[in-house]
DNA sequence: TCTGGGGTCCTAGGACCC
DNA sequence: TCTGGGGTCCTAGGACCC
């Protein structure tokens, strides 16, 4: 059997372990840029606060009923993300833990003690909230898809089901399928939704089931939905990944402005800086890259009140030879800046997109490869390491600029607890 | 006025090769 | 005058995920 283990409303659980105060009070998170909401507790849940709604939609309500709000604070998120992982590594042995993302992780569950799988999974997340101070939800199944239907049952219904479900019968299986949406299957999200309930008539993950393997092939992005109907009926097709996925295929570093710009300057800078950064992550997995693609998002002028996003306009280039040195991929991806960028027009996000990763052979001490080569890696970790060890971009390059009139919001982000010592917890 | 960021996988279509 | 078939690689774009 597999299972899903699920972390309830993650980033509010987090901030809520450093003030205490705050349980069985409204909380919510929000996107960078202070934008949407990304994270909502069950309180919030019952105001009518949206998953993924913006924010300032969301202020009357806010507002009204005192609902703590926090700007978003990846380094204390990432290091409770990794206790959490960590301990269940500890429990299940590092092969059985398959880290989904920030707050998920599959698991390959066995029977521990001839307990049954409930009892053995509610032992895991008894152990974990002992551990961490984290809440979870696990969905037990012979599928990861079902798996994931388990655990939208588990969350759904904390208290009767003590936050674990699990199906190990057809019985079982049919009548959550039954109870689960179509929208709710991973795999399902909006637009094969809405094709799915408005041509089809399947309004339920049972419907779904039904469906013919060819039908899914023809109607259900091809491989991708044959698997996914497989899946449902309870034929395991998507594996436990064999390694741990720790190198990325791809890196970037994307962002909304503070406020809209219009110069080449503040984009150059932006770009400058998001580069960096994403050369920093390049350079962490010891990779480096062959293409560099750089994005802007021009600001529309909204329609008739109906939300959309600008024109993005966008270029590529690919290297010659792969490189993780800053100042070269800054070089190459101001060079696209001049490329897409027109006066006149109000821009309002750009991203930096590098791909076509390869490992990284100049890495430090490596004889065969030319000194001035390993100079360049030398300063680079250097940089990396005083940002790491000061602050970030302590040390940056010039082309980033020190005005930074794009720069983002984040007006309410809580102290990073766990990961600097000058804002460590204090217990007075 | 104000709507995130960072990923993955798949497909179609074009270029190119023998 | 008559001009194939099969394969690979790359890119852009679309769908999805959290």
């Amino acid at each position: 059997m597999k299972a899903i283990i699920d972390c309830n409303s993650f980033y509010c659980s987090c901030e809520r372990l450093f003030r205490p105060e705050l349980d069985n009070k409204p909380v919510v998170v929000l996107s960078n840029n202070d934008g949407c909401i990304v994270s909502r507790t069950d309180e919030a849940k019952l105001l009518g606060i949206v998953m993924a709604g913006p924010y300032f939609m969301a202020k009357p309500i806010i507002e009204k009923y005192g609902v703590t709000t926090f700007s978003s604070n990846y380094n204390l998120y990432g290091d409770l993300s990794w206790r959490v992982m960590e301990a269940l590594r500890i429990m299940l042995g590092k092969k059985n833990v398959e880290v989904y993302s920030v707050d998920e992780a599959f698991l390959e569950l066995k029977e521990i003690d001839n307990k049954s799988f409930f009892d053995t999974a509610l032992h895991i997340r008894q152990v974990v909230e002992l551990w961490t101070g984290i809440k979870v939800s696990i969905g037990v199944a012979p599928t990861k898809v079902l798996c994931k239907v388990a655990n939208h049952l588990a969350k759904k219904h904390k208290i009767a089901t003590q936050c674990v479900v699990v199906l190990d019968t057809v019985e079982k299986i049919n009548k959550a399928l039954q109870a689960t949406p179509v929208n709710e299957v991973w795999g399902v999200g909006r637009q094969y939704a809405e094709k799915l309930k408005e041509m089809n008539a399947v309004y339920t993950a049972y419907d779904l089931s039904k469906k013919s393997e060819v039908w899914a092939q023809k109607n259900l992005g091809g491989v991708v939905g044959v698997r996914l109907i497989k899946e449902l009926n309870s034929q395991p097709v998507i594996e436990m990944a064999k390694k741990q996925l720790t190198e990325k295929k791809m890196i970037a570093c994307t962002r909304m402005f503070g406020k809209n710009v219009h110069t080449i300057e503040d984009i150059k800078q932006a770009v400058a800086t998001y580069t960096s950064r994403a050369a920093e992550k390049l350079r962490r997995q010891n990779s480096a890259a062959t293409t560099i693609s750089v994005f802007v998002l021009t600001k529309e002028p909204s329609n008739n009140g109906h939300f959309r996003h600008g024109n993005s306009i966008s270029h590529c280039i690919v290297l010659p030879i792969a490189t993780c040195a800053s100042n070269e991929l800054i070089k190459v991806a101001l060079t696209i800046v001049d490329k897409i960028f027109t006066k006149g027009k109000l821009y309002k996000k750009a991203g930096v997109i590098l791909s076509g990763l390869v490992p990284d052979k100049t890495i430090q001490g490596n004889i065969f490869v030319a000194e001035k080569n390993n100079n360049k890696r030398m300063l680079m970790n250097t940089i990396d390491n005083i940002n790491f060890a000061m602050r970030n971009d302590i040390v940056k390059f010039a082309s980033s600029g020190t005005n930074r009139n794009w720069k983002m919001r984040t007006e309410m982000r809580s102290p990073r607890y766990s990961t600097r010592w000058d804002e460590m917890y204090e217990v007075s």
